[in-house]
DNA sequence: AATAAAATTGTTAGCGATAACATATATCAC
DNA sequence: GTGATATATGTTATCGCTAACAATTTTATT
């Protein structure tokens, strides 16, 4: 009643023995037809393949890795899974993986190093064929356990430091800067950031720095902030928009910069429905060109953080280190993230 | 200048020979420190623990898992990641795991019955502790696996069918039926449906069979449907309510329902930016109870999908089972979806 | 037909940990 | 101090599979 099609209706797990007795060859033969792996006659591999159907046989690779040390795995450690962002780097990292033998398994540190380093911790103690892990700063006993590992290593998103192994992601820095540049470029003058508490977000801390930095260079600085933690981005967009352009009503600020895109939609609505002029009164930008945007009422600003891009060349990273070896540890990748003006940022005013 | 901290520069994998040397312990003791299992005195406890921490070792679970039998692995198996309801899904059984040995591993089957088989097979040759998978329809084999696995499984998301094992979730026909009679009361007659592409889409495909069912008993149907497969889903909603509308321009409908909150949001906007006036001339409602919802210019009306809900109850289930053995086996938690009016949806006119 | 080369199958010895049992050492009652 | 109970540690035998090599059968070559 409870065991599947077979016709055992044992207790004891299968095992290759099982199958093995069932098709009348050895284990290692059934081993290697359920494996695809050296010459078996195409007779023996049909028998085999029914008698494993026949008894609904799933092989132990728990059993296999140990043998064979070869374990298909590419642990995935990101901050969180909530955020849009990173179900879109597992969209790039599963679509390379599923062309290979390897297979991603993630987990999530909720932006806490500590949990971060327990996670890596979980996953290095399945000897995975390699990592993917969100970000460059790491607990020093995390960087020693992925240093010590003995496999491709690959800090995705942001590459404004000194990688472990690989890297591939974008400069948030530069992101900044650039983002700034455009801003200044239009004539935006009272500018005013808006986003997530950043102690332990250091892409967009880095942001910031870039962005201020570029500012600064201008002759200006950030007028005024609002950080946010929690709660529905959409929401908190609103309303750190209404607490800020409030706050300066006298002297108003004439541009927001969101740290991402969520908060800054928010922010657009709050505009619109207070009939403020974007672009023209306020300028707005966010961070990240989410799918998302393409159904505001107006096409928010924002800079494209190449999240699909950077999980299918960090897979490919992966995949090509365990095919061909180890000859190309080392190598980084800096994409560069694409500004986007949409209809919230003015254009530059004019040459000269 | 590659391994961490530790002096040893070698480089052949550790295992706990090299910590059970380096302690002058046996394996076995080196084993139930790392295990905190079993008597161990304080002095070689420390000894070991330092040992250890100075090689950088870490356990291997692959090996540990064979010898044992035990692994402390879930398998959780979703159709996808991006839509937002399984991430909160996901929230709600780490939150529950964290607490246990459990882990969960994610499986992401893009809503494709064959690759739910798949992956299926994949994780249930690392044999974990249970699975928990999302909806009761799968392919025969998947059925079959599961049956025979000899593991608790849990069914999420829906209840209106015959679960293998566990099951958790609400009843999508009656979540249908509910938002239809909501409807009805409010005197709405021309309604449109606006959703995915559903063959594959079981939940999808109830709640609109639960939502025509009421509306024959009150005599009335679905006056037009538009459906859409990929790409933004707030501007779909945006497009495809354009289009219903338009469609529908003579004989106009007075409420769209939507199959997800996303397009309903788009759906939403569109309304909004046109000057029609919601709920009035045209009510509107979604599903999910996305917090995204929160940030709207207007609330919209939707029913709680208890996400985060399903993911704990499951997640317990699991745990218990793991722990306490499988008297428990087939408990089905059918949750009630709340009705939430918003905005959008006017509420019933009278009683009589 | 005889021998070499290729294709197919089998045997043996681990992989690195843990369960179960065995042994040693410490603690205690009397 | 002696035997007994508890505490700490060690030994041995798997766990289910695969690498590496061995043995056998088939096919090709001359």
């Amino acid at each position: 009643m409870s065991q599947g099609s077979g016709k055992t209706p044992s207790k004891r797990p299968l095992t290759l023995r099982d199958v093995s007795e069932a098709s009348g060859v050895s284990e290692m033969t059934v081993s290697r037809v359920l494996r695809n792996r050296g010459d078996v006659s195409e007779a023996t591999r049909k028998k085999v393949l029914e008698a494993a159907r026949e008894l609904g046989y799933v092989p132990n690779k728990i059993a296999g890795a140990l043998a064979s040390s070869r374990v298909n795995l590419v642990a995935v450690i990101i901050p969180s899974m909530s955020n849009m962002v990173f179900p879109e780097v597992m969209t790039g990292i599963s679509d390379v993986l599923e062309d290979t033998e390897l297979q991603p398994v993630v987990g999530v540190t909720n932006y806490k190093p500590e949990r971060e380093e327990a996670v890596l911790y979980q996953m290095l103690s399945w000897r995975p064929s390699g990592v993917i892990i969100a970000g460059l700063e790491h607990t020093e006993a995390a960087k020693a356990m992925m240093g010590a590992a003995g496999i491709p290593i690959v800090e995705i998103m942001d590459t404004d430091g000194e990688p472990i192994d690989s890297a591939v992601g974008i400069s948030h820095r530069r992101a900044g800067r650039k983002m700034a540049q455009a801003i200044i470029d239009a004539g935006y003058k009272r500018i005013g950031f808006l986003g997530t508490k950043m102690p332990l977000d250091h892409r967009a801390r880095k942001r910031f720095e870039g962005f201020t930095e570029t500012l600064a260079k201008a002759g200006l600085e950030v007028a005024d902030s609002e950080f946010y933690s929690g709660g529905s981005a959409l929401k908190k967009g609103r309303e750190m928009t209404e607490a800020i352009l409030t706050r300066n009503a006298e002297d108003p600020l004439d541009f927001l910069y969101y740290s991402n895109d969520m908060i800054g939609a928010g922010g657009l609505m709050y505009c619109l429905d207070n009939g403020i002029d974007v672009p023209g009164e306020v300028g707005l930008a966010g961070f990240n060109g989410i799918e998302f945007l393409d159904g505001l009422p107006r096409k928010l600003a924002t800079m494209d953080a190449c999240r699909v891009e950077i999980g299918r060349a960090a897979a490919e990273i992966i995949a090509k280190r365990v095919e061909e070896g180890d000859e190309a540890a080392g190598e980084v990748i800096t994409l560069e993230p694409s500004l986007e003006f949409g209809e919230t940022l003015k254009r530059k005013k004019k040459l000269i």
